[in-house]
DNA sequence: CCGGGCTTGT
DNA sequence: ACAAGCC
């Protein structure tokens, strides 16, 4: 409307409305759950306490002027009654969570997670159908509507938007019902506008808008950081350039602007600032980490270290049990004490962990096992502190990353071949060890690149000698240096390759023992998965399209996609070996998660 | 001890 | 790996 023709040609998603996103958010979330799980609760003002901060509290408790996020000091003087319950652990929210999530799936499959307490909800296509099949809303929208409609729009977003806020009101009668937790929503043809007009109605409300109103809304937003995407500190940027309100922002053309924020932020800021946003509804899936933190006011000796993490790790293991997928990497966070600098300063390592510490079965961590993990925590957490001099730090976090696609339950069989046993022990080697091995951690691209010209026989380290953790040298050293040495990069890929058994006996005596235990151990659950996979003496006779290594019977029962990846993976690993070219190798589609296989792929002929 | 998680972009 | 964003 307000664009000139020109600009008509950019996509006409703005002027065109064609979508129906809700937004809602359930109100003062914790507080909620909280009073369902003690209704007594209910009449009484409730504030949730996280350490020092009141970080919700319910509607009895906001009339005496409580906000969000408030100092525990602040909060009982303005409301000396309060009753406060501690939320520092998340479980129960976020248990309720995954329930409204759940219930509005029901509606759409785009469903997008933001934090626990929000849901954006594209029913575009929902509303689609129903106008379809008849459907009609009588042009009424249920709940508010957002200031007055002066215009009818032609595209005819009025029919869907009205639709949509009918929609919304059964989303939340159903969350209501179905789980006793009132709502607000938002109603609009972006995720942006259905967001901001959810809060204006506030509590158990909802509110549509409508195009024309999109500019009265914008311009009724007082301070510039409520705009979803400008933060704490890009709004201070933006106000040490002199721009404080929307219209300040729609207005602005400086140039040192662009180069405060780069040029693609601030085109996108300018656009929000107007009420554009044709960013998509992202179904969220399961997350994508899984981490725990814990703030303190010191801690200052490597055994109290020690002492917060395991508990931590213990804690994690239950919510990783419940996620049911495993992990390939472990993080580590730290806040050091800062005086000077009070704006949380984290820090954190991480390193790719075996797969293998987690089997058979990921339900409870092996006293084993977890020493394995406080190994690779206290390994990170030495990258990052200097223990011989005194530290103070004010957190410590960890948390479990790069999960496995497919995993655990049915069709692990690719991770098990992936991530093969006694390669993926030599990897843990390398991680405690700085020796010829230790270039495998480089990224696989950087591998094949470099041996571009190089060709066979010797990979040679990447040249970036990266970060020398001298540390790792002096500390923790169980292996002597031939131990390291012997570990022949040749010797790797025969270990993985040799069909005939898990691997070459010969090989596997001349590995250091500390590696042949920790194969041993990983090879618990060995037996019934080669029976399974029937991994035998060469069956090479090439039966059609399932892979030499694997029993036909076996592989004809498996899903076509599991079929297909094993196929690759095998061909992969074959193809590198019998012939040449480790490029071929990485071109396969799957990019394999496990540098080892680039690896094998280089080192081997 | 501005909480405790999480995601995304550089 | 970190900064910044969201709740």
């Amino acid at each position: 409307m307000e664009d000139e023709f020109g600009q008509l040609l950019d996509p006409a998603l703005e002027t065109m409305h064609q979508r129906v996103i809700i937004h809602i958010d359930i109100d003062c979330f914790y507080a909620q759950v909280e009073m369902l799980k003690n209704p007594e609760l209910r009449n009484q003002p409730l504030g949730i306490q996280q350490k020092n901060i009141v970080v919700t509290c319910n509607y009895v408790a906001r009339q005496f002027g409580l906000k969000k996020c408030m100092l525990l000091a602040e909060a009982k003087e303005l409301c000396p009654s309060l009753v406060l319950v501690k939320g520092e652990d998340l479980f129960d929210y976020r248990q309720m969570s995954s329930k409204v999530t759940s219930v509005l799936q029901k509606f759409s499959p785009l469903v997008e997670k933001l934090g626990l307490d929000e849901n954006f909800i594209d029913v575009t296509q929902v509303v689609a159908e129903k106008l379809q099949n008849g459907f009609n809303s009588g042009q009424n929208i249920a709940g508010h509507v957002y200031s007055d409609v002066t215009e009818n729009c032609m595209c005819g977003c009025f029919n869907r938007l009205s639709v949509g806020s009918v929609i919304a009101a059964d989303m939340r009668a159903q969350i209501y019902e179905e789980l006793g937790l009132t709502c607000c929503a938002g109603i609009a043809h972006n995720k942006l506008l259905a967001k901001l007009v959810c809060g204006v109605q506030k509590p158990n409300q909802q509110t549509t808008i409508l195009p024309c109103s999109v500019p009265g809304l914008m311009a009724g937003i007082q301070n510039i950081r409520k705009i979803p995407g400008i933060g704490h500190r890009t709004s201070e940027i933006l106000q040490s350039l002199g721009i404080c309100s929307v219209s300040d922002l729609q207005n602005s053309s400086d140039k040192s602007l662009q180069q405060a924020l780069g040029h693609d932020v601030v085109e996108r800021l300018k656009k929000l600032s107007f009420g554009h946003d044709d960013s998509m509804v992202r179904p969220s899936g399961k997350p994508q980490s899984i981490g725990l933190e814990d703030g303190f006011r010191k801690i200052s000796l490597e055994s109290e270290v020690k002492e917060k993490c395991l508990l931590l790790l213990q804690r994690l293991m239950a919510l990783l049990v419940e996620d049911g997928r495993i992990p390939g990497a472990i993080r580590v966070t730290v806040r050091k004490y800062n005086s000077a600098n009070r704006q949380s300063h984290r820090e954190s390592r991480q390193c790719n962990i075996s797969p293998s510490i987690f089997r058979p079965k990921i339900t409870v961590l092996s006293p084993n096992a977890r020493q394995k993990l406080l190994m690779s925590i206290m390994k990170l957490f030495y990258k990052m502190v200097n223990i011989s001099k005194p530290f103070h730090l004010t957190l410590l976090g960890i948390a479990f990353t790069k999960f496995q696609e497919r995993c655990s339950g049915k069709g692990s069989i690719t991770s098990f071949l992936m991530n093969d046993i006694s390669v993926q022990s030599v990897l843990d080697f390398r991680n405690m060890s700085t020796s010829a091995v230790e270039e495998m951690e480089c990224s696989p691209a950087d591998n094949v690149c470099q041996d571009r010209s190089g060709s066979e026989s010797e990979h040679e380290p990447s040249p970036k000698k990266t970060r020398s953790d001298f540390w790792r040298i002096r500390r923790k050293r169980s292996f002597t240096e031939s131990d390291v040495d012997s570990i022949n990069k040749m010797e790797v890929p025969e270990l993985r390759l040799n069909t005939g058994e898990p691997f070459d006996k010969e090989v596997f005596q001349k590995l250091p023992s500390v590696i042949q235990e920790e194969v041993m151990e990983s090879l618990v659950d060995l037996p019934q998965l080669t029976n399974r996979l029937g991994i035998s003496e060469s069956d090479n006779t090439s039966t059609g399209v399932c892979p030499p290594n694997v029993d036909p019977t076996v592989f004809r029962e498996l899903p076509s996609d599991v079929q297909q990846e094993l196929v690759q993976s095998w061909n992969s690993v074959n193809k590198s070996h019998t012939t040449q070219s480790p490029q071929t190798n990485s071109s396969g589609r799957k990019p394999c998660q496990n540098s080892i296989l680039q690896y094998v792929s280089s080192s081997s002929k």
